[in-house]
DNA sequence: TCATGGTGTGCAACCGGTTGCATGTCAACG
DNA sequence: CGTTGACATGCAACCGGTTGCACACCATGA
């Protein structure tokens, strides 16, 4: 037999009115079984849960989102999916969100902040509220999504915006006074993204432990994060004179022990190497010497935040900041200084 | 001064009701500039443009789905974000659908049939469609699924359900020929997940070459794809007495690495190790020998097939199966059986 | 017996768009 | 000059839920 239906696509989904239609009430009943039961008798309330189980029927979220101006729906925005620092954040996010029952929308800036400006405008009208990782958009722009949207931020430090920092500074220090007491004396740091708050906290605590174990640091650029670019920095690394590095993120120090392997050169028994991240870390041969990097429970924990301050109404709490300690995690890229 | 907001969160946001006002036209006027701008006289679409544009109007899609029944927005469902595999996929996805007007909701199984299917079900009245990666569910339910909303499989061959397959079997096939160039007679197949589709046409590709070629195969089980599971099979693959390894994936190929680092045996010196998806595998040391993956590719025509099904009013074309083929990517685990 | 009040349900308006149909305007044509 | 029809716009219903308010019902106390 023929398609009788009006339309091409079969949506013949059953809405609040057959389900009213079948259980023998109105429609208000039935939105009511739903939302406020303890305003029905039990038996009603039953009554329509079950036409409803028989019929299918599920709640449709437009209509739902249009009368209450709320839906359900939450939005995480990073910088880069492809950064394996990244997925487990993500993944993180998606769990805690879906258990406070939001479906999470998933937006990727490819590291320009334009596109992430755009990504946020778009999406504003049909989310509750934002994760923003690592953003790379201005204070400003920042501020005026805020405004629009209950907003978290992970890795971006700003007054007044409720926020997750992962404070590598700590495990970093660790990683410093753990290569001072293997006897190294000059240490070398090879930097990351240099616009990353990430980049400027731990740049900032090797250097600052290092004065303060009386070690020689040496700073090098490596223009961002990535295994090449680690390869590409042994040579200048060998020339500082170091006999250990420590990285800006585990995917360079993976670089750094390619290219010292290349050369022949021995880790840890010629040089020492530490990254920063734990991403992958254990999977290298051999283990890489790293600092943990919590970005699981940054996920969840910025949901946390935000799921309560929109179930609360939206009653803006004091300033939020929330600082996630990390510490080192000592593998078998790293050991004593070579004599 | 105090907020004299009738409610807690302040969303004055504009409506079609606002910028007919402003405009001076009727709020049917105001939705034909934007949906129908032919319709109308020119300077009145210019009339409203510019007066949306003064206060900042964006149309609120839950309004615009009530009506239409469309929600320009798409569904990625994966079964674990944190394989390396899936991210470039994501982000090909994401990329291919920003394109055509689309956001992207994004859904982690966690390798859950169950949990798959529930998250279809709520996702499945705010978006247009899905795409399915290495979908986990009985082919009975998916079809249901794919009965209310258009939906693509990448990496899941059901016949009938449009479906983008990576046919990895060429490249493990050209894996096997080179390892026999290389004089290797006994060759081990370390499997994947069970269920997978995947895992499947790659043992068998080991098997049917290795047949042809004269050589021996042994399958070794894992149980997941995983570095971990890669690094215990080494004594099982030592002792099957092969010379070389063909793996599931890259993740298990890694693992091999490691466990045979461990024990001081030399690759490609004692053993020879090829990989699958060229994941992270330029990044080891030694770099991998792999079959090359084409997710991101997969992942975007996926996107384009469903796409273009949506705009064609949901007319079913006939049956497609898109196989994107592989090919080998030697570096330097393989090399020449020892003598 | 009648006012009283609590309880369970229905009516109808509303959220912000879209769209079929009616209406008004104006130029072209007989 | 009246008819016709094309074109631009407005009216109002509708999408599928939610919710303030009215109402009917029933038990209670005076």
């Amino acid at each position: 037999m023929r398609s009788s239906e009006p339309r091409a696509a079969a949506r013949s989904a059953p809405t609040i009115g057959s389900v009213a239609e079948v259980a023998g009430v109105s429609r208000a009943t039935v939105s009511r079984a739903f939302t406020r039961p303890q305003m029905l008798r039990p038996e009603t309330v039953e009554k329509v849960r079950d036409a409803a189980r028989r019929l299918g029927y599920v709640p449709n979220p437009a209509a739902k989102a249009l009368s209450t101006g709320r839906f359900g729906n939450l939005a995480m925005v990073v910088p880069d999916i492809a950064n394996p620092y990244i997925p487990p954040m993500i993944s993180a996010v998606e769990e805690q969100a879906d258990a406070a029952g939001f479906a999470v929308f998933l937006g990727n800036s490819a590291e320009d902040p334009a596109r992430e400006d755009l990504l946020l405008r778009k999406l504003t009208p049909q989310v509750d509220g934002f994760v923003l990782a690592a953003s790379r958009m201005g204070e400003d722009v920042i501020r005026r999504h805020a405004q629009a949207r209950p907003l978290v931020l992970v890795n971006r430090d700003i007054e007044g915006i409720p926020r997750v920092l992962i404070d590598t500074a700590g495990g970093v220090a660790q990683a410093v006074e753990h290569l001072a007491g293997l006897g190294h004396r000059r240490l070398a740091y090879l930097s990351g993204p240099p616009h990353s708050w990430a980049n400027a906290q731990r740049r900032r605590a090797v250097k600052r432990t290092g004065d303060k174990l009386g070690l020689e640091v040496v700073t090098l650029p490596a223009r961002l994060s990535s295994h090449d670019a680690g390869r590409q920095a042994v040579g200048a690394l060998l020339e500082s004179g170091a006999t250990a590095v420590v990285a800006f993120d585990d995917l360079l120090a993976q670089g750094v022990l390619a290219g010292l392997a290349e050369r022949g050169i021995r880790v840890p028994g010629e040089f020492s190497v530490a990254g920063c991240d734990d991403v992958l870390a254990a999977q290298t041969f051999p283990p890489l010497t790293t600092v943990s990097a919590r970005a699981r429970e940054a996920g969840a924990t910025a949901v946390e935040l935000l799921t309560s301050r929109l179930g609360s109404g939206g009653g803006a709490m004091s300033d939020v900041r929330v600082m996630l300690d990390t510490t080192l995690v000592v593998r078998a890229t790293t050991g004593p200084r070579p004599v």
